[in-house]
DNA sequence: TCAGCCATACTGAACGTTCGGTATGTAATT
DNA sequence: AATTACATACCGAACGTTCAGTATGGCTGA
């Protein structure tokens, strides 16, 4: 016989919730992301949510554990059987781009990383470590490449590990900006055969360069 | 007999708590942002804000106004001799760099842009304007290059241009976040390498590329 | 030169609203 | 009967905003 229009409860409150309000703090941050929202998106009231959590900041860490874990999980779930640093390094973009564009896991991320710097230690703490493990991580996969000796070894590896995240970010928050026009997986893409392309060259020594 | 401790007026108020306000947005973004801490870093009380500007909205798109004008201007302003491609490219990074250390005319851009994407239309409508002129203009550069015969034709100049925008604002944010430990001349300059160097190769058709 | 006048640039208190958080009631399940 | 999973009603603080009042400086006419 269905549901019909009963109350509405939840099948697993906290974990449930915690979904519902990454889908607010992606879109609006955490300041601006009132409870009051958060229960109205769940087809509850305040009250049901500080049932589930002490506070708005055990709400927010639980968000942001459930999706750090998870992203992390599956970058390096998916490159676990250790081929060409090359394949790496596009089959890692294309988790950055799943997340991105499939869930707003990564805009969830990428949003509350930009509002704590200075507005929440802790948390900008957390994010800063992520950023750290998420550049160690690439890092690694460069400094295989180069001890293969499929990349060059003229350039070092954790400045490229530095431009591969950041350009993967900025592509995403122009693509956050303006999903309807802005084409976040060709750009992805030609930064990907630019960049593996210029690790791929050894020593080309570009003729001038003042 | 020097000023001992007047009430401290200020000169211009409308500008000077434009440049206080930005400050305070750039850091902890609008919403975090209330309109006692900027009376306070004003040394003024709230009432004097309102005196200047009708809301906290006002206040908001005349900052924003500000940055924006005067990005455009020092990026237009340092390519209107027509260089060659490749150092036009090389020099709006440069001012995009003195943007994000020496001011906070950027730190205040990304911040805001990523925040109003979902919570204020109008201000989003400016930023996606902003970013599309930004883009446009690299295009252009790109074109100019292809025409010249200094940039390869096989590639979207559009596309390059996006690629090119993303990478730097990337970086930008990864040294906002950790700004004592991430290099971000480094980071930029490195990109900048591969990408003219990327640019200015023709037609290299890598060996293989499944 | 100086009183009178007015615009400027504020202060400080108050108001209405919003928000995070709490206390308590209640229906359904076990 | 007790526990679970909420709803309802409310509190206090913070916030944006308003407003009456005030100190200051420049201008003007006598």
């Amino acid at each position: 016989m269905a549901d019909a229009a009963r109350p509405a409860r939840l099948e697993n409150g906290r974990r449930d919730l915690t979904n519902i309000a990454i889908d607010c703090f992606a879109r609006y941050g955490y300041k601006a992301t009132s409870i009051a929202r958060i229960a109205e998106a769940a087809g509850l009231t305040k009250g049901a949510i500080y049932y589930h959590f002490r506070d708005k900041e055990e709400l927010l860490f639980a968000a942001v554990s459930d999706r750090l874990t998870q992203f992390e999980r599956s970058v390096t779930a998916q490159i676990l059987p250790p081929a060409d640093a090359g394949r790496a390094l596009r089959e890692i973009a294309r988790v950055c781009l799943d997340h991105a564009t499939k869930s707003n896991h990564r805009r969830f991320i990428v949003t509350l990383m930009v509002e704590a710097i200075d507005t929440n230690a802790r948390l900008a703490e957390q994010f800063r470590a992520m950023m750290h493990r998420f550049r160690g991580f690439l890092r690694e996969i460069i400094e295989l490449g180069q001890r293969e000796g499929s990349f060059r070894g003229d350039v070092s590896a954790s400045v490229a590990a530095d431009v591969y995240a950041g350009a993967v970010m900025g592509a995403e928050i122009q693509y956050y900006q303006d999903p309807e026009s802005f084409d976040l997986e060709g750009t992805v893409n030609t930064f990907l055969d630019q960049y593996v392309g210029w690790l791929q060259r050894d020593h080309p020594q570009r003729a001038e360069r003042r």
